[in-house]
DNA sequence: GTCTATAGCTAGATAGAC
DNA sequence: GTCTATCTAGCTATAGAC
């Protein structure tokens, strides 16, 4: 009774964030989603008041994940080496949880875009400057602070579907690792010291 | 009579790659390009025979781009040093024209997918198989050719409405100056070295 | 080349029975 | 909770006049 399908509403979001990722949000449509679960779409509405709703739903529980990784990491002391454990632990977390999150949004950044654009434009903004002020000195100069960017992308680029395309002859264990250490790299080394 | 409006054909490519890119190709309708150009859908199919039509013609003009790029690199010689070069050029053709292009293929990812999945995939294939080739030495062991990765993806993030977002006091020129640098430090020193 | 009008379709969403 | 049936809106695409 709980264990074949569990809740239903988890499972409507499981299967949609599936299909959005792979097709895309426009291109998913409800008879779609509906089908894999094998009911009609009408059966959809009881459990969410629109489509929409189950892109944002899906996006709150984004959102969950992230929030928990910088509550984190504000707790921790500003240094070099906290900064640099930070790398590791969001390199664990993207390997462990958030790489199918990562799928997700590049699949529909247009999509991310206009919802942040609508309802939750200060929330994103406030977001994205804790994000950056964890990973670099916010009074560094702009060239570290571009470095310090530029290493968290690597982590994001190693666990996206652009690296699967390349054909490399690199498990993603050794991908995860490599990026962390590149990562590591440039958030440690300015070219001011050379 | 020339000048004032241009080949209509182009002025609908222009209009429709500015809106693909802003909203993406599934939520731009004909509609709305029709009336951006102050003349009716119908006037749209005397130029192009369908929607589809219109992306596959901005496509093949960006695969224009990529195709001269390749062929300049694949007339150099191999080392070190005009890898090095290649990344220059390459950083250069960005600033000046791929821009938009990398914009464009950013917000519609799913949709660039389908089209490289259905007529053009070996062309795709061997198109990444080049580019890889010109950026690191294809014996080169896993982790360099990772790094060779990372360093173009930096190049391509230096150039991506990403850091647009992300509200760095930095102007475009010190951005691709840095992303650069910081591409051309990764495919010169390996983690062997250290 | 561009127009108006409209065909043909599919999507998201709702009503009401069970 | 889930179903069938249906509505409405919007889209791509075409026909035929000018």
């Amino acid at each position: 009774m709980s264990k074949q399908h569990g809740d239903m509403k988890e499972r409507i979001e499981q299967v949609a964030m599936e299909l959005f990722t792979d097709q895309g949000y426009d291109k998913t449509s409800l008879r779609e989603i509906a089908e894999r679960l094998a009911v009609s779409k009408a059966a959809l509405y009881y459990h969410f008041k629109s489509k929409d709703e189950i892109l944002l739903s899906i996006i709150k529980s984004m959102r969950g994940a992230v929030d928990e990784l910088i509550d984190w990491g504000e707790s921790q002391s500003r240094s070099l080496e906290s900064r640099k454990e930070f790398l590791c632990r969001l390199s664990e977390l993207i390997s462990n949880q958030l790489q199918p999150l990562i799928r997700f949004a590049l699949a529909n950044r247009t999509v991310m875009k206009s919802i942040d654009m609508g309802h939750d434009k200060e929330k994103t903004q406030s977001l994205v400057r804790r994000f950056r002020a964890l990973v670099c000195d916010p009074d560094a100069n702009p060239t570290d602070q571009l470095r310090a960017v530029f290493a968290m992308s690597v982590l994001f680029i190693g666990a996206s579907p652009i690296l699967n395309t390349m054909e490399l002859e690199a498990s993603s264990e050794l991908i995860a690792k490599t990026a962390l250490n590149t990562a590591l790299e440039l958030i440690s080394t300015s070219p001011a010291d050379r």
